[in-house]
RNA sequence: GGUGCGGUAGCCAAGUGGCCUAAGGCGAUGGAUUGCAAAUCCAUUAUUCGCGGGUUCGAAUCCCGCCCGCACCUCCA
């Protein structure tokens, strides 16, 4: 069955090939690392994770590339003169805040007005976050996961190329403008043409800044500025690069090509961010395309509600996985599931109760993977696609990355007979290289953690159930069960005898 | 105001002209099991797809109008 996947760029759901059969070459935006990364953030980047297992899969290699946004920029970097707070300056502050309330571990960060340190900080923190969530291009750092810091030069020659062939010009405060009256593509990515633009600018962009650009919705290569904590030198001042010549130049420079197959992203990315990219990277490279899918998440929901600082409902991963959403821990396969398993092109609202659900289901399949596990001793037959689960499995994601239609696939196959396990094995396998979550083979140390640590023995407390039922004694062993299951463990009968498990969230 | 996405059971959600008297999951209810629970298994759980028209032999699916939600147009995944 053909792939096909909704492309923002043509607004409708295309056939997907690779520019080169069986190598896909894929860019997401990463994230900035002035502070530490939101579930929000990760729904995309899981995304991208979901499109990079799936098409992996279906036989092709994938050459996926991620930023690190750690150039300091500053926070009205979109409007000319660049002014507000810088945030490596702001994350800085913040750093200094937890270092003295002892949120930051000692020694973790010894200099927080030094930039590169916090970035270095935050990027850590990131890795591994995105690690215990199982996204595949976190172990290819560095790789695969660029900082934009380590590509000033690259920058530079890029905009020096606009230059030359006249799709930017330096203004009369000396700053590098793209000048969007230069390609008249710029605005079909996100639906907007230059004079809406132009109107919609009214009233949201002040006068003063708009003085020395061509048009209102010229954009920032270049931004010759002294006093900026993080610059560089170049031939149009010291300064720091726009916000988004990074991705331009990062996707051409590691993936090697002017056209890429597949740029991801979260929604707000759309514009002004990929459309700038597209400007850039076309007009540098004189290509028809830049990247020939554009892909984008919608956003995520907190129990119906945008989610923002303001609003008390704004989680970090390490929020979530440490409790504060169901007030015990998560495991990071249960984090991964809840975020995976909505599509990825409507708005996702996530719930303590959507997050529990996860747990059963997560649950549910890693006993699954146990007893298929046990019963072949680990022996998976040798299958291929066209088998006809791992096919229904495949064609629903083939069309748009149908995960509810997958899942749907998945579940009634799990509860129903297994009379060859070494087979049903193998199609468990097959699955999980896309859902990594059953078993979550990144999570395998978090959990022997977990168990090792425990304050009191487990064991030892279930044979004291077993011991109380066999001489009937049901009052203890009720005592002992609600004293486990307040720790947060699920208790069951099988007939080993008494087994308790931590619950997953 | 402009642009885009969406509205299907208590919740999440698939399905885009007949195989739909609408998949799957969660939850709920009844039953089996259990010392009681949990887990597991079995059964039940939308005659109906935001609202109103229309096209058609036939519509959740196509067309028109309306209502509602979300997003972007400003830093944000």
């Amino acid at each position: 069955m053909a792939i096909r996947f909704y492309n923002s760029l043509t607004h409708q759901t295309e056939e997907f090939q690779p520019l080169e059969p069986g190598t896909v070459r894929m860019y997401s935006c990463g994230p900035t690392v002035y502070d530490f990364a939101h579930i929000g953030n990760f729904r995309s980047f899981l995304f991208a994770d979901l499109i990079r297992r799936f098409l992996e899969v279906m036989g092709n290699e994938v050459t996926h590339v991620m930023n690190i946004t750690d150039v300091g920029h500053m926070t009205d970097d979109q409007v000319a003169d660049g002014g507000g707070e810088d945030k490596m300056e702001a994350a800085a502050k913040r750093l200094k805040e937890d270092k003295k309330s002892g949120r930051v571990p000692d020694g973790a960060i010894e200099n927080p007005d030094d930039p590169y340190q916090v970035a270095d900080y935050f990027t850590k923190a990131f890795l591994e976050d995105a690690r215990k969530l199982g996204l595949k291009i976190a172990f290819e750092y560095p790789e695969r996961i660029p900082h934009a810091t380590a590509f000033i030069s690259e920058m530079q020659e890029m905009i020096s190329q606009l230059i030359d062939n006249g799709h930017a010009y330096v203004g009369p405060d000396g700053a590098v403008y793209f000048s969007v009256e230069s390609f008249p593509e710029y605005g079909s990515l996100s639906g907007n043409t230059l004079e809406q633009l132009r109107e919609g600018s009214g009233g949201r962009v002040e006068e003063t800044n708009q003085a020395a650009k061509r048009h209102p919705a010229d954009f920032l290569l270049w931004k010759p500025d002294q006093s900026h904590i993080m610059k560089w030198d170049s031939p149009w001042g010291t300064g720091y690069p726009g916000w988004h010549i990074e991705c331009s130049v990062m996707a051409r420079k590691i993936l090697g090509r002017d056209i890429i197959d597949i740029h991801t992203g979260g929604e707000d990315l759309i514009f002004p961010h990929h459309e700038c990219e597209i400007a850039q990277s076309c007009c540098a490279s004189g290509k028809e395309h830049f990247a020939r899918f554009w892909m984008h998440a919608r956003f995520l929901m907190v129990e119906g509600e945008k989610m923002s600082k303001s609003k008390g409902n704004f989680y970090t991963v390490r929020d979530v996985l440490g409790g504060k959403v169901t007030g015990r821990e998560v495991h990071p396969a249960v984090l991964r599931y809840e975020l995976l398993r909505s599509h990825y092109g409507s708005n996702m609202n996530f719930t303590e109760k959507g997050l529990k659900d996860s747990a059963t289901a997560v649950r549910k399949l890693n006993e699954f993977n146990t007893m298929l596990e046990q019963k072949t001793g680990g022996q998976a037959a040798e299958i291929d696609n066209s088998h006809p689960v791992l096919a229904d499995f495949l064609n629903a994601l083939s069309d748009n990355l149908n995960i509810s239609g997958a899942l749907g696939v998945l579940f009634p196959w799990m509860s129903g007979p297994h009379d060859n396990p070494q087979e049903s094995l193998a199609v468990l396998r097959t699955i999980n290289r896309i859902l990594d979550v059953a078993p979550m083979e990144h999570a395998a140390d978090l959990e022997e953690e977990a168990s090792g640590g425990d304050e009191f023995d487990v064991k030892a407390l279930c044979k004291g159930i077993d011991d109380a039922r066999a001489s009937k004694d049901y009052a203890k062993a009720d005592e002992i069960r609600n004293q486990l299951q307040a720790a947060g463990y699920e208790v069951r009968n099988s007939p080993e005898g008494t087994v308790a498990t931590r619950q997953l969230a």
